[in-house]
Parts: C-alpha cells; sequence; structure tokens
RNA sequence: GCGGAAGUAGCUCAUUUGGUAGAGCGAUAGCCUUCCAAGCUAUAGGUGGCCGGUUCGAGCCCGGUCUUCCGCUCCA
C-alpha cells in the first residue's frame, strides 16, 4: 500500500506488514541482503518446498530425497571446482572506481587485437590465472596498456582475489583449525552420496536424488529483495543417466519442470526458456527457466546437463570408483556395463519461486458499491493448495452461543489444514484482513446456524458467498486444496 | 563495490530561520452491531537509524557509520 510508484516497494511492504518476509536483524538495522521469513511467509515457504519434495519423490518412483549436510570435506570444493572457478580476480580502475573481472577485462582487449596477438594474450591470461599469479595479470594489463572503458585511464589498483563461498573453521583450538567452506551450492551433497544411495537403495538407472537445503554465496553485490540473498535455499534434483541419453532427459525435464511450476499456479504466459550461449565448464547443455518478475525476466530454476564432470572429479581426487553397472542389454545383446552416469540437473531456487507466488498473488482491488461510493482492497490471490491459512472460521457476533459453536468447528477442522479462528471487529474486516494474508475461505456461524446447521462459506477471490451445511466445510475446503 | 537520494510510532506522513515530537490509519481492551475496512470509549506505542562534533540548546547544522531505494557494476 505504500509506494503508488513502484508496485515491487508495495509487494515488499505488504510482506513486511503481514508477517510474510522481515529484514534479517532488523532490530539492528539489518544485515544486507539476508531476510527472516515471518509466521505467514514460513508456511507459504514450507508448502512450497513440500509440493516440490511430494512431486519429485512420492510421484516420481526412481527419484529419492536426501538430507546432505551444510558442512562438507574441503576437498569436495577443489573437486567441484569451486574454489578455482567460483573466486573472481578483480581490478579497480582509480579515476573511475570502475571495478572489473580481470579476465573479461582482458578478453575485451583481446577482441580489439588481432587474431594471433589475441591468442597470444589469452593464452598468457590463463596461464596466469592458472597459477594464481595477481602480480602478473597486474603486469599483463599495465603492459598491454589496457585502459577503463569510462576514465580511458590505465590507473589501476592490485588485482584482488574475491571468493564467493564463505569460509569458517571447523575444530575449536584456533590453530589447529581447518578452513571450511558453507556449501555454495547443495548439489555436492548429492553427488558424493551417489554410491551410498544407488547401493543402499538399490537404485537403477536411469534414476534420482532430490534435495532441499541452505546454500550461501558472499554475492558483491545481493539486491532485489529476496531474489538475490546470501543465505538460501534450493530444491535440487540431479538425475543420473547412461551417457548419451543426456539430451533426451534434458529435454524431459525441461518440460517437466515448466510444467510444474504451471500445476502451482503460474501462468504459462509469465515463464519462458533461456538457453544459455556460454555454458559453464561442467555442462553440455543449459537453460533457465525464467519468469517475468516485476523487475523483468529473470531465472526461477536452473536445467544443466554436467556430463559426467562431477562424478569423475569426485572419482579422481578421492582416489574412489564411481561407476554404476548397467546390466540392460544394448544392439548387440550384451549389457551397456560400468560407466560413470552422466547427470540432468533441477535447480529451482525456493526464495525465487517464493518471490513468484507473491508477486503472482498480491492485487490491489478497487470498485465502486451499490451506493455509489468507492470500495478497495489489497488481495493476495495464493492458489488454496499453497496458501498458508486455509479457512478462517468467524462467528458473525461474539455472543449468543456463536463462538462456541465457531469453536467447535475450529477443533475439527483443524485436524485436516491450517485454520485460523478470529471474533473480534467487524465481519468485513476480518474479510478484508484473511484477503490481505490469502486465506482462500472464509466460514462464518450466524443466529441461523443454529436452527439449520448451516454457514456461510465466503470465496477471497470472487467475494461471493454461499450457504452450506456445516458438516461439508471440511470436504469443500480440503477438495479445493487438492 | 562506485555515484545519487532517503531514514521521525507497526504503516503513511507532519513538525516552514536550531528551543526537549503530533495526526490519520493500524494495534490492544471494552461497548454496540445479523455478512465486506461502520460507530463510541479507553489504552499502549517514538532516548527522531546509530556514534560523535558544533551550540546555552540539535529531529533540523557538520562528520562518520548502518540500512534501504535509484543508476552503474556484478550475477561461474
Amino acid at each position: 500500500m505504500a509506494n503508488e510508484s513502484n508496485p515491487f516497494q508495495e509487494i515488499i511492504s505488504h510482506c513486511k506488514e503481514y508477517g510474510y518476509i522481515f529484514q534479517s536483524s532488523e532490530l539492528y538495522d539489518g544485515l544486507s541482503a539476508v531476510y527472516d521469513y515471518g509466521q505467514m511467509g514460513a508456511q507459504l515457504k514450507k508448502n512450497l518446498r513440500d509440493e516440490w519434495w511430494k512431486s519429485m519423490t512420492q510421484l516420481h518412483d526412481n527419484i529419492v530425497g536426501i538430507d546432505a549436510a551444510i558442512f562438507m570435506h574441503p576437498t569436495v570444493w577443489k573437486a567441484s571446482g569451486h574454489v578455482d572457478n567460483f573466486s573472481d580476480p578483480m581490478i579497480d580502475n582509480k579515476d573511475s572506481n570502475k571495478r572489473y573481472r580481470v579476465d573479461h577485462l582482458i578478453e575485451a582487449h583481446a577482441d580489439t587485437l588481432e587474431t594471433s596477438a589475441a591468442k597470444e594474450l589469452l593464452s598468457e591470461m590463463d596461464r596466469l590465472l592458472a597459477a594464481d599469479d595477481l602480480a602478473g595479470l597486474k603486469t599483463l594489463i599495465e603492459n598491454n596498456k589496457i585502459k577503463c572503458a569510462v576514465s580511458k585511464t590505465s590507473n589501476w589498483t592490485d588485482v584482488r582475489q574475491f571468493n564467493l563461498m564463505f569460509s569458517t573453521q571447523i575444530g575449536s583450538v584456533a590453530e589447529e583449525a581447518d578452513t571450511i567452506y558453507l556449501r555454495p551450492e547443495t548439489a555436492q551433497g548429492i553427488f558424493v552420496n551417489f554410491l551410498n544411495v544407488q547401493k543402499t537403495g538399490r537404485m537403477k538407472i536411469p534414476f534420482g536424488i532430490a534435495q532441499t537445503g541452505k546454500a550461501f554465496r558472499n554475492e558483491i553485490v545481493a539486491r532485489q529483495f529476496i531474489f538475490r540473498m546470501r543465505e538460501f535455499e534450493q530444491m535440487e534434483m540431479q538425475f543420473f543417466v547412461r551417457p548419451g541419453t543426456q539430451m533426451e532427459w534434458y529435454n524431459y525435464w525441461k518440460e517437466t519442470r515448466k510444467k510444474w511450476h504451471e500445476s502451482i499456479g503460474i501462468p504459462s504466459e509469465k515463464l519462458r526458456y533461456h538457453d544459455h550461449i556460454k555454458l559453464a565448464h561442467y555442462a553440455d547443455a543449459a537453460l533457465d527457466i525464467e519468469f517475468e518478475f516485476p523487475f523483468g525476466w529473470k531465472e526461477l530454476e536452473g536445467i544443466h546437463s554436467r556430463t559426467d564432470f562431477d562424478l569423475s572429479q569426485h572419482a579422481k581426487y578421492s582416489k574412489k570408483k564411481i561407476q554404476y553397472f548397467d546390466n540392460e542389454l544394448n544392439a548387440e545383446g550384451k549389457p551397456y556395463g560400468n560407466y560413470t552416469p552422466f547427470v540432468v540437473e533441477t535447480s529451482v531456487g525456493l526464495d525465487r519461486l517464493f518471490l513468484t507466488v507473491i508477486s503472482l498473488a498480491y492485487q490491489e482491488e478497487k470498485w465502486t458499491k451499490e451506493d455509489g461510493t468507492e470500495d478497495s482492497r489489497v488481495v493476495m490471490k495464493i492458489p488454496a493448495k499453497i496458501a498458508p491459512i486455509k479457512l478462517a472460521i468467524l462467528p458473525l457476533l461474539k455472543k449468543d452461543g456463536l463462538p462456541e459453536l465457531a469453536s467447535h468447528l475450529m477443533d475439527e477442522c483443524k485436524q485436516q489444514f491450517h485454520c485460523f479462528y478470529e471474533e473480534k471487529d467487524a465481519i468485513g474486516k476480518r474479510y478484508r484482513r484473511m484477503d490481505a494474508i490469502g486465506t482462500p475461505f472464509c466460514v462464518t456461524i450466524d443466529h441461523q446456524t443454529k436452527e439449520d446447521n448451516t454457514v456461510t462459506i465466503r470465496y477471497r477471490d470472487t467475494m461471493t458467498q454461499e450457504r452450506i451445511p456445516m458438516d461439508q466445510v471440511q470436504r469443500v475446503v480440503a477438495t479445493a486444496c487438492k
């Protein structure tokens, strides 16, 4: 309701006002790019996570779920490439105060050179990057007289290393402590457990391992509310397939995941695919499922064909064999035999999905009443299936035995789904409050209820209401939430 | 991270040359009320983001800091 000029700001204000999202440590002025989920937000987030978990593990007999620890052996991040590739050498121009990634700066300069000179420059850069020679990189920039595009000067700071992984120590004695990282992605917890799960679960390829959990990235700039946070939650599934079949599965999951988003109420026209042109070191195909956020089309979920990169890397660093024996017969009538499975990954940001849902749900409505006056409401049209509170039970008056009847209904319904009971204030005001937090159904108990056991059920999205027998309330709400 | 702007009650805002903060909405309790933010009564809630400086005196002036917004940058 706050900022008329910026709809996204209104959503952020609304989230705070109604207990969906608070800034972390707000009491102490907040912590940048870290947020807490409030009483409503935590429930909505849990509902989204549960929907995803069910769609993966319960509805696919060949996908199982695990919950790996955030702390992992430091070598995991060597093997995954994060120690080397997740850190970027940066350099600042002192005159323009522009900051550049060193590789981007040099590559841009190479584009202006003739082919052989460019090749030489880039191979020298690669050598220095691989050797972590930061001083050498600066010398390379200076020798090539590379200039800042803004200030047109070569007045550079030293090259500095930025690592996007958070680190801490394990072991209480500082001198003996080992540095370990907070995981920057959840995927590695699945890869290092590949053999454990495959063997103990007697899994046959193709099969998947799903997991939800927190990951941490020390973003240089993190903004846009919960879109890019330093601590965030991923929901991802690694699907292990026979080498050569990865594109088939890549396309399968591309379709399947988009359909899932539509199944929780995201309109098809608000979703699109975005193919990656420049692929990461581990991928042979990659795309984003993008959603049209209030600030533009942005990644909601990534589908990556990761080849056998991760399992091979872990085999190499752990010196253990990570393979699968495939008994199925090939065209020649022989088993496919031993191989390192290929991986197709689906990875959604739970917080981004949350942001998607609330930015679609948030609506301000205005209309003219019968007496000619203007009326309005703010309503969160969250699909009933994922709404934090499904049903509000409201005695019309708090006397004449109505609260007793309502409490009785409350006791029955709360066994089945999340309910909210309220007897304070005029009925219209209570409806508005339920609209604001996105409760899809309200049931009102009045004097007629005492005579014929019927109640009024009021629908959030249409604001219409009808009378139904009290003993049908549970069924109506439960059906709508399926 | 750089540049610009902002920060007063839960929210939206007032306090017009510096003189120890107010309103509306909201909240809580009660009264009234038979279906979409009605009315009445009472109550709670702010060391003016934080730290320091100038001044007899700072919400207001100055410096620093934190947070947010906008632009740039960044986002394997």
